[in-house]
DNA sequence: TCCCAGTGTGGAACGGCGTTCCAGACATGT
DNA sequence: ACATGTCTGGAACGCCGTTCCACACTGGGA
């Protein structure tokens, strides 16, 4: 057995079953092994986790301007937490994982591309990454959170529903605009306010 | 026993102990008492942990000017987060707790009161919240990697030192700027950045 | 050819977790 | 005095990550 059917077989686990789903047990089941099998290859779950996400997440820059590139690592990044929600939890928490870092690169050099000063370089690149990490994991906790077959009115029903509009008018005002609207589209639109403030 | 002194021990028992320190068996013991009493008070530990953070993130509006409000809601949410790291990993674990939904509601209001169109309001309140979640879940990580007595320089040696200068220019450049750096002040550049976006 | 070190396997077992269950203590209203 | 509902605390359940260890298998030196 190799490295590489453990970390395939707990991506397969993780996607079906979600992040809870992924066990040693059930991974030596499909493996038709026993968890000191599996340990030989790996050190513990928190690595086969970082393994996991590092396989999932391949993020390449492919773009006209940096501007553009950074939008198009941007939406990478969200598609590969809206096909695999896990990876959304996963992502902020080892911010030293290679996938991490790998986006973090990606984004920083377009950066420079953009002509930002050198010492505000990191504030940019952190500015997108935490960004696009925390959109990331909302939506992954809103997926988990949403059984299958709920309307999106739904979910703003019972998450934002029992609230007081005297109390909370904003959050009741931009309901409505939510109903209609489109997480990838709200995910984009974030990101150009943010490269807006960049530009100056 | 009251639910408050539930939610007490439990604050007190993550803040010496962090995350994984909080058990129902321990906090029995410091409460003198079995699990099954706990229960009766708190359905479960994610509602406890809920409560915990909704009490211990406590954010108020006050600025003189919208935008001053928001810089001061986010630094709240800043330093409640470094005093007590394990808000960072609970706040974007489930994003319609309270906590969460108050921090959301006040930011929105002082975008309202920037002036910005209906439309771009949630997409700018969206862009801020996710922001402030995402950089205090990265600190809260950091901090728990952390083992005390580490400098900065050590923390960065362990987490990039390792990384091939040719495969990862841009971080190994930006190196240098962080070894000074303090990560209030850069969080604080992060949301100016974001807020330069939304004014326009 | 025999052996033996090294590589890899799989099942049993350990301690700890969240949670459930339940017998009973306690206060309260009749 | 007693019945009722509230609250307690300890035992037990099932599951988890992880460790341990006896055992197959394999390839190269004597």
């Amino acid at each position: 057995m190799e490295r590489s059917d453990i970390v395939g077989a707990a991506v397969e686990l993780l996607d079906t079953a979600g992040e809870s789903g992924l066990t040693f047990r059930v991974l030596s089941a499909r493996l038709k092994t026993g968890p000191g099998a599996i340990y030989w290859h790996v050190a513990n779950k928190s690595e086969l986790l970082v393994a996991a996400t590092d396989a999932v997440l391949t993020v390449e820059a492919g773009g006209d301007t940096p501007e553009e590139t950074i939008r198009a690592i941007a939406l990478a990044v969200f598609d590969a937490i809206d096909a695999h929600p896990w990876v959304g939890a996963q992502l902020p928490r080892a911010p030293s994982q290679p996938a991490v870092l790998r986006v973090f690169e990606l984004i920083g050099r377009q950066v420079q591309a953009l002509g930002v000063a050198d010492a505000e370089q990191f504030d940019a690149a952190s500015a997108l990454l935490n960004y696009i990490l925390g959109v990331g994991r909302q939506n992954a906790a809103n997926a988990q959170a949403v059984t299958p077959g709920t309307t999106r009115a739904d979910f703003f029903e019972s998450a934002w529903g029992h609230l007081d509009p005297a109390e909370y008018p904003f959050l009741r005002h931009v309901t409505k605009q939510l109903m209609t609207h489109d997480d990838r589209a709200q995910f984009l639109a974030g990101v150009n306010l943010i490269l807006k403030g960049i530009k100056g």
